[in-house]
DNA sequence: CAGCAAACTGGCAGCAACTGTCAATAAGGC
DNA sequence: GCCTTATTGACAGTTGCTGCCAGTTTGCTG
């Protein structure tokens, strides 16, 4: 979920230090500060020590909070307070429910300005950054097929469920979206999908 | 296909000049060196200057063979001899048919030393080549995705069922494969997977 | 078989991503 | 207001990777 467009504002309830302000605060900066300077010379055209000094931080702190340029995109600001999105809005006997919920909460389609989306290009178009997203799609199936695993299901069963749901549903569907331009609402896409996985029209 | 296990002996007869033989055994000795090496100190105690020099070879020949690193187990040697092993298996109308002969033909599964396979642990297990060959998956399902399109399939019903082959079925048998200890055919493993997508026991 | 164009290789220089270390600084409990 | 502890910045170094050019090998052609 949120390595495609993790960057929200919600869970703004949740108490916390001035540290954990600061800290995220200046991820916030850096990814906006990044994305500007991505749209203007490209992504490689950017160097990690420009994204830095741009954002007022050092090169090293960087790479304390991100690991790597593409962590970027799939840094999770609120993995790092303790917030799960994901898990609230699974349900194990519903997928297909519960990957509608995360398609919707993790932002209004609208608005191709929309500071969530504005990452999406350089994910679908990227290929270092795709591969990151790929690797975070790779930990949620992981996790998925282990919890369905738990409830029962064969291995088999599990893995390819996992596996199909977040890569083939999933970041099917966003790709499907962006290369129509985003232009209809991205759940017309989930749920021609899942139609594919689950068989009925 | 060859992403996985892509360092194989078959279509030895076709006709190559002396060029393409020396490249095809420099590519196969650096590969086989390169491997030797890391089953020693592990992939990143492997430097690239250490596998060309082992292997008779300046560095700069070893990116221009292989491009990257990771490159040594996503390289298709064949594939720079005009061979294409995956297409001439592919039968639009038999996806899982496809599928069952793309793995039988990379190489007979029994023998744990099989020089075909002694790459896959580090396929599983080292997170950049992992990337690395689902860079190699997703460059697959975009190939499938445009056939099936052309033979009439909606974009959502291609897109998800070229995803969900290649990522789910054929990537998730081979890893349930390799976490099993390598102990039972692959066939077997793929066979399940399928029935979980097709629906039939 | 000689000669030529093309492909291939090696060495060099250089960039940028990334990491270890350690001193300096800021935050939060007492 | 101090003292512990987490966090940051600066520095130096390693490695993956690329552009460039000169030297060599290959294989076609007259």
């Amino acid at each position: 979920m949120s390595q495609v467009a993790g960057r929200q504002q919600y869970a703004a309830h949740v108490a916390l230090t001035l540290r954990q302000r600061n800290r995220l605060s200046a991820i916030h900066r850096i990814m906006d500060t990044a994305i500007d300077l991505f749209d203007q010379r490209g992504y490689s055209g950017v160097t990690i020590e420009e994204i830095a000094a741009a954002s007022g931080v050092s090169p090293r702190t960087f790479y304390r909070y991100f690991g790597t340029k593409e962590g970027l995109f799939t840094a999770d600001p609120y993995a790092a307070v303790g917030v799960d999105l994901y898990t609230d809005q699974l349900d194990l006997d519903d997928l297909p429910g519960s990957l509608r919920r995360v398609i919707a909460l993790i932002g209004a389609p609208e608005g191709e300005d929309h500071t969530a989306w504005r990452g999406m290009r350089y994910v679908m178009e990227e290929p270092s950054v795709r591969a990151a997203v790929y690797a975070s799609l790779d930990r949620e199936a992981d996790r998925l097929t282990a919890l369905l695993r738990e409830r029962g299901a064969g291995p088999a069963k599990a893995r390819v469920t996992a596996r199909a749901y977040w890569f083939g549903v999933y970041f099917g569907s966003l790709e499907q979206w962006h290369l129509d331009g985003r232009t209809r609402p991205v759940l017309d896409y989930v749920d021609e999908a899942l139609t594919v996985l689950t068989g009925q029209a």
